[in-house]
RNA sequence: CGCGGGGUGGAGCAGCUUGGUAGCUCGUCGGGCUCAUAACCCGAAGGCCGUAGGUUCAAAUCCUGCCCCCGCAACCA
């Protein structure tokens, strides 16, 4: 283990900060955490990425200049961190202009080492998709998604020579068996390596398209393409490989990723490091997704989490328990609010935290509050002694091959067991029985294991543990997320040799309540007016493959005006004709009159609910003044409008026949 | 044959690299304790480890075929 330097991703910020942008970032708090804890100098840096035809586009849609627009949403993410408890050590936005400089810089580096070339793209341009396709992708020379022959375009642009990195690439990773890990992501991008072989890069846009962007150093007519821009963003938040603090802190770098950007950082990155001169970093560590009700998360299923709200609701410290306990690191993991608390409940509450309230409480009864002295051990003691070394060591070794849900059970284990010790030792019989020996011994046992346990999980709940660690006597500071206890900085390593550094005659506190119940939320009623029936065992397993969440469960939208709501023509037509799409297998094809002089086309992703032929004749509700849309070849003119049930499609529809065309309001 | 992941007691997962008593948490049932946050401790029930074949003395684990689910890409306005 070196020192660390640990990038996340820079968030692109054509969206708002959501669940898996909080789950990556907390996972750097707490490496980094982890790393100081272990005696090792450590940082992290996030940021905002904000260029590209993206943002340009999210901008113009939120009515805004793009400068204004990124500043915006950048402080969303700069202002969430501080609220879930994190600092990042340092902050970049792409839009910098030390950042501005140094890609510049970077890019004819490269370019004066001949590895930027100056090409022609002879590709297949679609104007409805507004990007090349090769010829590959083309359908019969069609474009696979308008199913019309794309303008073979010639532009001229700049190429970034990565092929010729490809073996050097392949060997790198074959011979660095963690430099991707999971191993799963370490096979993809080999896999990718392998079938599509690396092409050389097309790092320029022509500003005739594009101007939202970082100037090519050598043709003012081009900017950056916005993945060569993001990635140096790693770099430039150390001030870039020339600053004279870069190398020491490089040399301990580390990327942390979801796995959708797996590519642009196991196969783009690396080759442009060395393009660049600049040495390779030591990991990169790709997690997986946060799903919810096994569907990805997305604003039209209406399952989105807003990771404040939990935090808000239960803690920063139990919220980022809950994350890393419960998703094995590279995998995904099923988020729900129920598995939270009930995790919060089983392991925080009843496990950690009433372990922590009986001994303190005992403690209290039996000798004043004051940390007594260990007097003989009995092969009780010498089995939870092992036990607990066992466990921490278990845990600093998982923890740093990034197996964090394994290292934390490797901990509770020892919770566990120290529960059971209680139990089996039975310090109430020793009182009643006047063994005031054998009392002090095992409540001194209790008591440093519980320090071990509380500082060991600091990385995961640093508040929490600061208060335990307080309440088992020792003054804490944590000054920039470092720990200090009792005036030392804390170190792990040294737990593995020592048992007994909590010293005797110590006062602790007199009880705790750190880590309090949650009321299971089927109890809590803080639903909708509608009856609080729905106890009885039928349903009460929620089926895994509903995928809409409950109504209670949606995120509210914000209140618009009437004048908003009139902007949208609903109207109620009948089908008169209905087929497959011919080229797909989710859209339906269907022919909805809706009093004008011929029906109207629209296409609707119900192909899996609904038989085509059962909807001839049907009466629909139908957004009129949808803009029109092509998809998969066909224009579609409208929406149709469902309701998702339990797995199942409803249409909306009027209660009787009704006049086609006839306004809904 | 687009790429990838997965199918293990009621739920969620681990185990598979390096074959050899199927493990953990939650839930259920019974008991214990009284220090504690109605918590903790003990015990029990419950699994042909998706399926068919192969390798082997031995397969959840290795190999092959098949079935099913889920991501990505898409065709979800």
């Amino acid at each position: 283990m070196n020192s660390l330097y640990l990038t996340t991703p820079i968030y692109y910020v054509n969206a708002k900060p959501h669940l898996g942008h909080a789950y990556t970032t907390i996972v750097a708090d707490a490496i980094t955490r982890f790393y100081r804890v272990m005696g090792h100098d450590a940082m992290f840096i996030t940021g905002t990425d904000e260029h590209g035809d993206k943002i340009v586009q999210a901008a113009e849609k939120a009515g805004q200049a793009p400068q204004v627009f990124v500043d915006s949403v950048s402080k969303e993410f700069q202002e969430l961190w501080p609220r879930l408890g994190i600092t990042p050590g340092r902050f970049i936005r792409t839009t910098d202009k030390a950042h501005i400089a140094i890609v510049q810089a970077f890019l004819q580096r490269v370019y004066d080492a001949g590895d930027i070339y100056y090409g022609e793209y002879g590709g297949h341009y679609c104007y409805g998709c507004e990007r090349f396709y090769t010829e590959k992708e083309l359908e019969n020379e069609l474009c696979p998604q308008h199913l019309t022959k794309p303008e073979y375009i010639s532009e001229k642009n700049y190429f970034f020579r990565m092929s010729k990195y490809q073996d050097w690439l392949k060997q790198h990773i074959q011979e660095n068996p963690d430099f991707i890990r999971p191993e799963r992501y370490r096979n993809e991008a080999l896999a990718i390596l392998d079938s599509g072989a690396l092409e050389d890069l097309c790092i320029s846009r022509p500003k005739t398209r594009l101007t939202w962007g970082i100037e090519l150093p050598f043709d003012a007519n081009y900017v950056c393409y916005v993945w060569f821009d993001a990635l140096l963003s790693y770099l430039s938040v150390l001030g870039g490989p020339s600053d004279k603090g870069f190398n020491a802190r490089w040399a301990g770098a580390q990327h942390l990723v979801a796995k959708d950007i797996l590519k642009p950082h196991a196969l783009f990155w690396p080759t442009m490091l060395k393009a660049g001169g600049v040495p390779l970093f030591r990991h990169l560590n790709v997690h997986g997704y946060w799903l919810s009700r096994d569907s990805k998360m997305s604003k039209s299923l209406g399952n989105v989490v807003a990771p404040l709200d939990m935090a808000t609701r239960y803690g920063n410290d139990a919220f980022r328990y809950f994350l890393l306990r419960d998703m094995h690191f590279g995998s995904d993991a099923n988020f729900s609010e129920e598995a939270l608390v009930a995790r919060i409940n089983a392991d925080l509450a009843n496990d950690l935290g009433n372990l922590f309230s009986r001994v303190l409480s005992m403690t209290a009864k039996y000798r004043a509050s004051l940390v007594p002295a260990a007097k003989e051990d009995t092969p009780l003691e010498i089995a939870i002694k092992e036990l607990a070394l066992e466990s921490c060591r278990n845990y600093q070794t998982l923890f740093e091959n990034i197996r964090f849900s394994a290292a934390i059970e490797a901990l509770w284990e020892l919770v566990r067991a120290l529960n059971k010790y209680v139990d089996t030792a039975a310090p109430w019989v020793l009182a009643k029985n006047n063994e005031q020996e054998r009392l002090d011994t095992v409540l001194y046992t209790m008591l440093e294991c519980m320090r071990k346990v509380a500082i060991h999980i600091w990385p995961v709940m640093p508040e929490r543990s600061e208060r335990m660690l307080e309440q088992l006597g020792f003054s804490v500071s944590s000054v920039d997320s470092v720990l200090y206890i009792d005036g030392v900085l804390a170190a792990l390593p040294g737990e593995l040799e020592q048992f007994g550094l909590l010293q005797a005659g110590k006062a602790i506190a007199a009880s705790s309540n750190l880590f309090p119940r949650i009321e299971p939320l089927e109890a809590q009623d803080r639903t909708v007016p509608s009856s609080p029936k729905a106890k009885s065992g039928e349903g009460k397993q929620p089926n895994p493959k509903e995928k809409p969440m409950t109504a209670n469960d949606q995120t509210a939208l914000p209140l618009i005006e009437f004048a908003d709501f009139q902007k949208i023509d609903l109207r109620i037509g009948t089908v008169t004709e209905c087929e497959r799409h011919p080229n797909a297998d989710k859209l339906l094809r269907v022919m909805v009159d809706i009093g004008e002089a011929a029906p109207r086309q629209i296409l609707a992703g119900i192909a899996a609910y609904f038989d085509p032929a059962a909807l001839v004749g049907k009466q629909v509700t139908i957004v009129a003044n949808l803009a029109p849309r092509m998809m998969r070849g066909l224009e579609s003119q409208g929406m149709i409008l469902a309701v998702h049930s339990e797995g199942a499609l409803a249409l909306v529809t009027a209660s009787s026949g009704v006049v086609p065309g006839s306004k809904v309001s």
